[in-house]
DNA sequence: TTAGGGTTAG
């Protein structure tokens, strides 16, 4: 045992925390300790004290600055105490103490120790400071693989997975099976590091960990992430042990890949196996849900919320919120929003963007002021969603002012996103040369969501000239987006330039593309139905085709005339009419009319925007059978009603 | 010592 005595120059309280102040004092302290240290007997005694096992208490009890104070009275600080005092930094998420921490480590001869650095580059990840993650690795001569992970995690987790993947191909040990799960996610860094993913995959089977969960987990997660769905559902098929989490990022890959219908099968196939969702499951199925404007699922799946006891998660309660409102029932979301004990900023957002899909863009507007008069802070999203709801509403005046205050007021600097928005919200209202101003003035560089706003608003106002500038740009930035020459394509029919369709035609076959085909669904009885604009085969198309026709017969009599402009071929008026018969939400409104009791409204979900011809011919359906049809289109809602359309005719 | 799935927009 030692006899401890605190050196009389350097009573407690003492010790600057400012790390750039302390980085001379320390130094000198250390110094002292030495010097004072050196003319002290050795000899045991009875009489000792530990302060080693104070500041671990203090670290334990969230008493960081405390355990600082007495780390400088400890002459020969142990490894588990400068674990602790990590760990403590990177709870108390304080850098100054973390530098602290770290430069007594150095001094006290721990710059070495593989363990503490695996620990500190934990830190110094939690704290945002990657440079200093790589100096502690850089320093480290006996890389263990739990260093490495470390930096891999800490990389991966700072958006440098590149720089992952390059440390991993020069990695002088064995991976294990924790490296693999960094290295994969490493991958999403880049659309380009497909193959490299696939590569690792080849690694981990190589390894024999094709049936290790956690890896195969991250593997259908990866492979969600680059929209590989065939790949992720076969390591998910091929995997012999199926857990929640698994099942639940299944679930998820099929939500967030346009599969919603997928996600529900697999939902309840889980069910089928007795596995009971927990709230992370509920979120996807929900957002499936929310796509196939499937309300009856959804109210089922709010009562088992409720019954489990699930409606005090956030994020179950945003979704509930979305789910609603993108089933058309935008007052339950409502009722869920306000029955909300506590709301994030993703709450309010959820909120804003759903009065927005439905046109209601003053009362987006209302929600985003209150959400600031309630002390939470708008975020890049919450302004998506307003300047979106302000772009359906017409909103322009209010939308220009929103977009000021973002920098002015809320230090928010716009992104290619809030710009997009901005170029609709003027491309939409006919204020085309001004969108193509904003272009211009971008600090930033315009990406496709900027120029593909502005080619849709060319669409909508059929403006050739602007529309040929705008798709030259894309055509250069997204080569193999089926859907940017269909809207050239589209924008030269309604022109009536046929040349030229058949050149983007050419274009669009010469690359192999093809056009997104239509799709609407639709529920009834809780069974939800895809329709195909090109399906032949189906029975309840064939059905719905004929009563169509019947239907389209009886319109044209009450006023209906075709809009063929959209038909992208030159053809005969006639079969022009009978393409647009085949448009798919028409076909889901004739189903939705067989199959549902007179009164009842009919709810659609389409995978594209609306077309005028089907948006006309709604609503003339909606007064001549006296039924209520809700149509979600991929940018907003139309609520039909006795010939009348809630958008107003503008989307 | 370390790891897997989920919120809002476009």
């Amino acid at each position: 045992m030692w006899t401890l005595q605190t050196p009389p120059s350097l009573q407690p309280p003492y010790f600057p925390l400012n790390p750039v102040a302390a980085s001379y004092s320390y130094r000198s302290i250390s110094i002292a300790f030495r010097q004072h240290y050196s003319t002290i007997s050795t000899k045991p005694t009875t009489f000792s004290h530990n302060y080693n096992d104070s500041i671990q208490s203090f670290c334990k009890k969230g008493q960081l600055k405390e355990a600082l104070q007495l780390l400088f009275h400890e002459p020969n600080p142990t490894q588990r105490t400068y674990e602790l005092l990590i760990l403590s930094c990177s709870h108390n998420h304080s850098l100054s103490h973390a530098l602290t921490v770290h430069r007594k480590l150095i001094d006290d001869g721990f710059e070495q120790d593989p363990f503490l650095a695996t620990k500190l580059i934990n830190m110094f990840s939690d704290l945002d400071s990657i440079d200093r993650v790589r100096q502690v690795f850089d320093k480290i001569s006996n890389r263990t693989i739990f260093l490495w992970n470390a930096f891999f995690r800490a990389l991966t987790l700072a958006g440098h997975g590149l720089e992952v993947l390059d440390f991993y191909r020069r990695m002088n040990i064995p991976s294990d099976r924790f490296t693999y799960t960094y290295v994969l996610k490493a991958c999403v860094a880049s659309e380009s590091l497909l193959p490299k993913g696939k590569e690792i995959h080849g690694h981990i089977l190589r390894h024999g960990y094709e049936c290790h969960l956690h890896i195969m987990t991250t593997l259908i997660d990866v492979y969600a992430r680059f929209g590989c769905v065939g790949n992720a559902s076969r390591v998910f098929r091929e995997m012999p042990e199926k857990n929640l989490v698994s099942w639940s990022a299944m679930i998820a890959c099929y939500a967030k890949n346009g599969k919603p219908l997928e996600a529900l099968e697999v939902f309840r196939e889980m069910m089928s196996y007795d596995m009971l969702p927990n709230s992370v499951t509920m979120v996807s199925v929900l957002q499936a849900c929310a796509a196939l404007a499937a309300l009856e699922q959804g109210k089922l799946l709010h009562g088992y919320i409720l019954r489990k006891g699930l409606d005090s998660i956030l994020p179950v309660l945003s979704a509930l919120v979305i789910m609603y409102a993108r089933c058309g029932a935008l007052e339950l979301g409502r009722r869920v929003f306000d029955q909300m004990s506590k709301r994030d900023v993703v709450a309010w957002n959820s909120m804003i963007s759903s009065y927005g899909i439905h046109g209601f863009g003053a009362k987006a507007i209302e929600i985003f002021r209150e959400m600031i008069r309630h002390g939470v802070s708008p975020s890049p999203i919450s302004f998506v969603s307003v300047l979106g709801a302000c772009s359906h509403a017409g909103l322009v005046a209010e939308g220009k002012q929103l977009f000021d205050s973002m920098s002015k007021e809320h230090k928010i600097y716009p992104s290619v996103e809030h710009y997009a928005c901005m170029v609709d919200l003027l491309g939409r209202a006919n204020q085309l040369e001004e969108a193509a101003t904003i272009i211009q003035d971008m600090r930033i560089e315009p990406g496709p969501k900027v120029w593909g706003s502005l080619l849709g608003s060319c669409r909508i106002h059929c403006n050739v000239e602007l529309a040929e500038r705008a798709s030259r740009r894309l055509f250069q930035l997204e080569p193999t987006n089926a859907g940017n020459y269909v809207l050239l394509a589209d924008i030269y029919a309604e022109a009536r330039m046929w040349d030229e369709v058949k050149q983007v035609r050419k274009l669009l076959e010469a690359k192999g593309l093809r056009k997104v085909s239509g799709c609407s669904w639709i529920e009834v009885k809780r069974k939800i139905y895809a329709l195909h604009s090109v399906d032949e085969i189906n029975m309840h198309i064939e059905q719905s085709h004929a009563f169509l026709l019947k239907l389209s017969t009886e319109m044209k009599q009450n006023g209906y005339v075709p809009d063929t402009r959209i038909v992208l071929y030159d053809l005969e008026e006639e079969e022009k009419e009978r393409i647009l018969l085949g448009h798919s939400e028409k076909l889901a409104v004739a189903f939705g009319l067989i199959n549902s009791s007179k009164g009842e409204t009919i709810r659609i979900s389409k995978n594209l925007r609306l077309c005028e011809d089907c948006h006309s011919f709604t609503k003339l359906i909606s007064k001549y059978t006296n039924r209520e049809i809700l149509v979600r289109d991929i940018n907003r809602f139309h609520h039909f009603r006795d010939g009348v359309c809630s958008c107003g005719d503008y989307w």
